[in-house]
DNA sequence: TGCTTATGAATGATTATGATTGATTTTGGA
DNA sequence: TCCAAAATCAATCATAATCATTCATAAGCA
């Protein structure tokens, strides 16, 4: 087995029961102790784990880590094909705002190969646009650091040095007449802000979102378009202008 | 075999199996490993795999990469008290400005409880500091993939926003007839201007940075206060303005 | 033939590994 | 609480695997 395989294999053996014994690894991957012993210690180094006497644990972290933390979280699947789905209004060349969040980060893996120029407010979704090779700007401001969302008045400013072709948002509701909402008012700012700053803007949202108010209102439903999961698995709603298409699934 | 045909056989033997041993392409391909390693060597270069230690992966899957946040750097201990030392610089309720880069990184657990804002344009930083509790603001701009640095105009641009009572800097190099030097242009850029836009500034080198020159100047040495370490370990010198002082360890 | 490119073998350097040592931490019973 | 046994640990060392580099040869081509 090659160093690099164990690493990961270490990584996803610790992904999936979030604790992990030495012991079960040197016997799982027949390598020594000492060679366990400097994988961990390595991987420790790169802030892929912790170690722990006896073992390893996960590394704890104060900004959400989508990829990790949302594993276990019951609509990912639904996100993931939405992600997917919304993925597609993306030409070749875009320039592009990803909003900070979960569903937008699942958009991510589906990016690669357009040669774009994304826009982010959303610190973890640095890396993974990276490993994309994508060219990625930040905006600046200030950090939220339970979401990792950069929010306030500088924000707002440096986004208005940007044009979008296109937009992506994350809600925590829509409504016919509160329209999109989020509990935030800081990001909501951020949010319309840069709604107002693209040719088109879509919100993804899955239909746990429907109907669902929160405290800060961003825009009116047809000021974008929505873009909904079914509850029927296989097909998304996408409401333009007030105007309902029913489409296959991506 | 033909040398294009292997280079295809290769990579759709990693597309299966994702990771692939240099010793089993060259019992499958009847190739030397010399060759084999030309291959690998090629094909990395035309960014299809990523060669790892026994072998290639596929890129950008790799799990374990070292990511940009990677402790395991060459001179740490210095570069710890070097940074526990100029820690000491910064007065409660200041506005500080934290360059990007690993002795930076180093300041922050000593900066804890002092009721500061910090601006930063290093993504690595970010985490840590808000583990420390502080508020933080990060510059907008382009990410460098390799360092998470944040450069260019926005940056720029947005650091005019803000003034500092602090500010420290790290450097690849000082010199007395070059000054202070660090490859990126960009970068000598962002911190030109950070310093600038400081009350008082202080760049933090170890010894092995002494008389170095590299690419970008950043500014002259009496700009700022320069803070090194002293190859006899547990002493540093504070050259202000071109006076030399000798202190003991923090 | 003369030229370029691909190949394979040999080298010394680098890196990964497994076993051993003595120190440190945890555990469990008095 | 305290102590001793057991488990785990970091550090070191020798070995083995892998690596980049070099050089000589073979193959392809004008």
């Amino acid at each position: 087995m090659l160093t690099n395989e164990r690493h990961d294999f270490i990584l996803k053996l610790l992904e999936e029961k979030q604790t992990i014994k030495i012991q079960d690894i040197v016997e799982l991957t027949a390598a020594s102790e000492s060679t366990i012993r400097r994988d961990l210690t390595e991987l420790e180094n790169r802030q892929k784990l912790e170690r722990v006497f006896g073992g390893a644990v996960l590394p704890g972290r104060n900004l959400a880590e989508p990829s990790v933390a949302d594993k276990s979280a019951q609509n990912l699947q639904e996100k993931i094909n939405l992600a997917k789905f919304a993925s597609g209004f993306v030409q070749h060349g875009d320039s592009v705002f990803l909003d900070a969040g979960t569903t937008t980060f699942q958009m991510i893996p589906f990016l690669t190969e357009k040669d774009l120029v994304v826009v982010t407010n959303g610190l973890t979704l640095v890396e993974a646009l990276n490993e994309q090779g994508i060219t990625t700007y930040l905006t600046g401001g200030m950090i939220k650091p339970r979401t990792g969302a950069l929010v306030g008045a500088q924000t707002i400013q440096s986004l208005k040095n940007y044009r979008f072709d296109i937009c992506f948002l994350g809600v925590n509701g829509f409504h016919p007449d509160y329209g999109y909402t989020t509990p935030d008012p800081e990001e909501a700012a951020v949010k319309k802000m840069a709604s107002s700053l693209a040719r088109k803007t879509y919100v993804l949202a899955d239909h746990s979102k429907s109907n669902k108010v929160s405290f800060a209102k961003i825009m009116d439903l047809e000021e974008a378009t929505l873009v909904v999961d079914e509850l029927s698995a296989d097909t998304f709603e996408v409401l333009e202008k007030k105007t309902t298409v029913k489409v296959g699934k991506a």
